[in-house]
DNA sequence: CTTATATTTAGATGATAAGCTAAATATTGA
DNA sequence: TCAATATTTAGCTTATCATCTAAATATAAG
């Protein structure tokens, strides 16, 4: 959950989610849409991975990466919790 | 949106978020809930406040801090459009 | 006006992180 | 097997960030 949020933390990461979130796209496409180095992107997109915000699969020589939603609706579970009536889950609340 | 995202990215301050939702507390009772020191916390606060996470207010020698839930509102709105179906914001999507 | 309390600001340090280039690995096809 | 293509790994540099201590600021109370 930490990952995930470390994650999210970066712009160029939060874009290539994005852009997965279109269609599956290949390590190369995803680069193409950047002005940085492949090898970095690469770095994002590994950081991606361990937070499990994404998965890849190799097709070929290319290696194709998808977005995996799970990790990303526990992050917004987080926020729903976070927006309740402030202050509602004491259990000593009085009514 | 993007200094939330970085705000949100460290555990200290989530938790600060959490113990703010619960009830406001001045920065003072803030610290006693951490085992780092007051200008750090202090710190973490002003990141929160720049990133309008969070509003002080000062009360006599304390300042109280509340959270704002406006900017967290907008954050859940980004995950909202994120798990919506995979591709579906295409205008020139087939029906 | 002096002291005590609450919080922030300043300045320094060590750890993380993002970016690069060059080299390594893996796959495909001639 | 050799050359081309796709991606990652290694190693480095620079910038950002979390944390600390010491000092500054602001309010309250005697």
């Amino acid at each position: 959950m930490n990952d995930a949020f470390k994650a999210l933390s970066d712009p160029t990461r939060r874009k290539i989610l994005q852009l997965l979130k279109e269609k599956d796209l290949s390590a190369g496409d995803i680069a193409d849409q950047f002005n940085i180095s492949k090898p970095s992107i690469s770095h994002h997109l590994n950081i991606l991975k361990q937070a499990r915000l994404v998965e890849d699969e190799r097709q070929g020589q290319s290696i194709i990466y998808s977005i995996n939603l799970t990790v990303m609706q526990e992050a917004m579970g987080w926020f729903l919790g976070m927006i309740g009536t402030k202050g509602e889950s004491h259990d000593d609340e009085r009514k």
